[in-house]
RNA sequence: CGGAGAGUAGUAUAGUGGUAGUAUACAUGCUUUGGGAGCAUGCGGUCCGAGUUCGAUUCUCGGCUCUCCGACCA
């Protein structure tokens, strides 16, 4: 993508309100934009980092036998009073059609799944399956805070799962488990399975996914040594305190909640009247588990956890470009000419080369933007922070040489173009 | 919802009961080109409403919005 021709604007301060690392970098580096308290647009960069994102979701849950769907955000009253979830869910958006119909704005979808599901004649033969889709949510919250944390409206992945029993479904949490572990590891994330309460949905305990950092809401207790976690609502110990598997001390720390995901048993199939045959010929209630994951509370965790004073890191697979190509120009105009064909060239060239086990194509964001000084440049490249950054400038092409740095690295090397891609590799 | 703070140009800021200033960004021209370059010119602003006043961006009241703390959180 040329630069030049780009939505991409950086802005050298950040609005003064926001107080967030995230809102902050996401606002300056162009990659969101802020419409009210909570409510944000992805622009084009912040909009491929999503993309990625999702992408990385979808194989992931694809792999453990999820199919995906998309389900209505507009949902009827009556779906929701047949689980009492009308009055009890307080964040419920409630709005009202031109003939005063209600309808909520949804902001979790065990209701829409579930009244799907039984209007299905079901077997034990079509147990277990699994349902998810990667949708906008809607909650009126206490409080919207934190950047892009803790937004009223934003992006999540919900899956469902249905099985003919409890053995069966706790089986399948337990692969789902560690397919979110999986997709926090291609995100750059460390999480922590943390134990948590069930919330409004279960009396088991849930299991949170948990990034460490100090922008986080929660309080988790955990074990560096066995892996045991908390989250503090369950427990009143602290630092310092034995963990009660294998004795070693606890530490407490902020971390920001990604993923959480829920034993559902029959609390909704029964509510609503949800059922499959069984082998014996009698109707059974379907046992459930749901499993969700916010997008854009990732995408916000990844800065949180991944960034410097200059700007963002971002984990290699799902940063909004693979390359940063930048070219300087020159004070000699014949000169200055000269490199903007060998910058080209060798945007034209990354463009066609293939990366990774899938031989995806490199994405390359080309800054060709003329008049504006190398410092400039550099400072945006830091912001944006794609995973590397390559410079053509009369500097390096007097040694025949480009520039290349990784954004995380201090120091940059010069190479041959012809070496850039296996220094990438 | 309770508490605190803040609303002046796209962004960041100054200031004043009497024609609103600076930086940055944007536009134009010239110069410059390895860490947010320089000069010149231009464009652009007091959240909304009421009150006090000859006159309000400034003072008073009300509203709206944003941020932070708290409560809450599938």
């Amino acid at each position: 993508m040329l630069q030049s021709q780009a939505f991409i604007k950086t802005k050298r301060e950040a609005p003064k309100d926001e107080v967030s690392v995230n809102a902050q970098l996401l606002l300056r580096g162009g990659f969101i934009d802020k419409l009210t308290s909570g409510v944000y647009s992805f622009l084009p960069l912040g909009f491929r980092v999503l993309a990625k994102i999702e992408r990385i979701i979808t194989q992931e849950m694809d792999a453990v036998g999820g199919q995906k769907i998309l389900m209505p955000a507009l949902q009827p009253k009556s779906l929701w009073e047949e689980t009492d979830r009308w009055v009890s869910m307080d964040v419920l958006y409630k709005v009202k059609d031109r003939q005063e119909k209600e309808f909520a704005l949804g902001p979790t979808h065990e209701e829409v799944i579930t009244d799907i599901v039984r209007k299905h004649p079901l077997s034990y033969r079509d147990m277990p399956f699994a349902l998810y889709q990667i949708q906008t949510k809607f909650r009126d919250e206490l409080r919207a805070k934190s950047g892009i944390l803790r937004g009223r409206e934003f992006l999540m992945k919900d899956l469902y799962s249905f099985h003919a029993d409890e053995a069966d479904r706790q089986r399948y949490y337990e692969t789902v488990k560690k397919a979110y572990l999986e997709i926090f590891k291609r995100c750059g994330l460390k999480a922590i399975v943390t134990e948590a309460s069930g919330g409004a949905f279960s009396k088991e305990i849930s299991h949170e996914f948990q990034v460490a950092t100090d922008a986080g809401e929660d309080i988790i207790v955990s074990c560096a040594s066995c892996g045991f976690a908390q989250n503090r609502e369950l427990t009143e110990a602290k630092t310092g305190d034995a963990c009660p598997k294998c004795g070693k001390p606890l530490t407490e720390q902020k971390a920001i909640e990604v993923g959480n995901i829920f034993t559902l048993g029959t609390r909704f199939s029964q509510a609503m009247k949800a059922f499959f045959t069984d082998k014996d010929g009698t109707e059974k209630l379907l046992v459930m588990g749901c499993y969700g994951m916010g997008l854009s509370r990732v995408l916000g965790t990844v800065v949180e956890a991944n960034h410097d004073d200059r700007g963002i890191i971002w984990p290699k697979e799902i940063a909004p470009f693979d390359a940063h190509l930048i070219v300087l120009e020159s004070k000699d105009a014949k000169e200055s000419k000269r490199v903007f064909t060998e910058a080209k060239k060798a945007y034209d060239a990354l463009g066609k080369v293939t990366i990774g086990k899938e031989k995806r194509l490199l994405e390359v964001l080309y800054d060709d933007r003329k008049g504006v000084s190398p410092g400039q440049k550099f400072a945006d490249a830091d912001l944006v922070g794609c995973t590397w950054r390559i410079v053509v400038s009369a500097k390096t092409l007097a040694q025949g040489k480009v520039e290349i740095k990784k954004r995380s690295d201090t120091t940059a090397k010069l190479v041959a173009f012809k070496s850039v891609v296996k220094e990438m590799h």
